[in-house]
DNA sequence: TTGATTTAGTGTATTTATAACACTATTGTA
DNA sequence: TACAATAGTGTTATAAATACACTAAATCAA
């Protein structure tokens, strides 16, 4: 309530620390992975986490992502979307901390990975074979962030995110494959993909063991204003409005 | 970085204050309405602002909407959905606030709404006439929230929040109709709401001008397990990845 | 050099979903 | 008793999703 009165002193409250926490996905080998930071000190010595920390007071949330995503990978310019903020009161055993978790999705080639201060390590993991356990709420966290690209790739252009500047439509089926989970039928693939008229032939071929395959690039304007529907499967998977306590 | 550090002194540094903001949804008169408090002091003194307040330090951020919907509207066991967290630097003049937005779905006819002692008035809103300007950037977070129920509403069972125990199956469309904002055709709705599954008829009939119509309850045992689709066009709206700043 | 193997890409038929709209049903009321 | 009003069903045309068979262009191994 004090919000919506002048006399609010702002000094008189207590109040919790906040945290950005950025779920980093790439693709490396045709395959998901997550970079995963190991904790140097108490509490979760040694356990693997997000990588994340305290929000400037002069900085947006998203600023704050994009920094702790700069301190971690060395990267700019990537996608960058907020998944969801956690708030359970002893998720944190120091102190009451309110984390507000993005999504970043980067090109692995791009970037050179490095460890900090605070971890001893840092490391991509593929998303099938995770660390046990992971530090603080984390492995709830990045349950929730795999479900939400799950559920986005359906009806964004946001695998387009994990892709080099050219590829082959399979390479593409193929992150559909490891996000989803699932195998897609290569024909239906090719013919949705097509009509959705995003992509643009480039005169590239790159050759391999069998035929060789034509190289396409991403259609950026298209997908600006075209909010379109790229769906697999009938039942989605819930996006948003998980539950916590 | 503190965060990854034992010999973090959680004193040492300035925080944030964090509030949760409630957007209320109801249904009056079959229009979807929003509640809204009149400010009483700076800044924003006399503009209409989305209730909501600072959080304890010993609740959930989920909790804390709760105990601000009950401030609010009396009102508990209600639909509630976390909607995107508000951090852009300057959004609140006195100190730096990051929000995080909750929508809630109740019942109008089951609370009666009270001002408070920071708000001059409190009113339910029909979201197509909304009073100019809204405090803080509340324009911004009302407008996702209604993008978001948008989204939601075609492949949740969320509009049924809105409903009594018992209603007629056109009350439903109704309700789709107006968060969708569009007509849909009875035949279709009729078609797809039986073959969902979702309602259980009742032996109760509602008399008025015509013919008395059925009255159906909705079956949560259904809705929890099955994840339905119930889209009614192609074109979604985004439901998150909201740019601020 | 030829045929098997491998990877790329196209075509098509069946099933299923969507959309538009015409029709029947049951009440109150003039 | 007929007509206005609201409730509810059926039918048909079009579009989308799915499954799967086919053609294409390269390498490899005899």
């Amino acid at each position: 309530m004090p919000k919506h009165a002048t006399d609010y002193d702002a000094t008189r409250y207590e109040r919790p620390s906040v945290t950005v926490d950025v779920v980093i996905f790439t693709l490396i080998n045709q395959e998901l992975h997550v970079l995963l930071v190991q904790r140097r000190h108490w509490p979760f010595e040694g356990c693997w986490a997000i990588p994340g920390g305290f929000i400037n007071m002069d900085e947006s949330l998203e600023d704050a992502a994009r920094r702790e995503l700069a301190e971690e990978t060395g990267v700019r310019d990537v996608y960058l979307e907020q998944l969801y903020t956690f708030g359970a009161v002893a998720r944190d055993p120091r102190t009451r901390v309110i984390s507000v978790a993005y999504i970043a999705l980067v090109r692995a080639d791009l970037q050179q990975i490095r460890a900090s201060a605070e971890s001893t390590a840092v490391r991509w993991f593929p998303v099938r074979t995770l660390p046990e356990p992971l530090a603080f709420d984390h492995d709830q966290v990045l349950a929730y962030a795999i479900g939400r690209l799950r559920s986005k790739l359906e009806y964004t252009t946001l695998a387009f995110q994990l892709l080099p500047e050219v590829f082959s439509i399979l390479e593409l089926k193929h992150i559909y494959e490891q996000i989803l989970d699932e195998k897609l039928d290569k024909g239906n693939f090719y013919r949705k993909i097509k009509e959705a008229d995003l992509l643009e032939e480039t005169p590239l071929l790159r050759e391999g063991r069998g035929r060789p395959t034509r190289l396409w690039r991403f259609r950026r304007d298209r997908a600006a204003d075209k909010q379109f529907v790229f769906r697999w499967r009938e039942d989605r998977s819930v996006g948003e409005g998980r539950d916590e306590k």
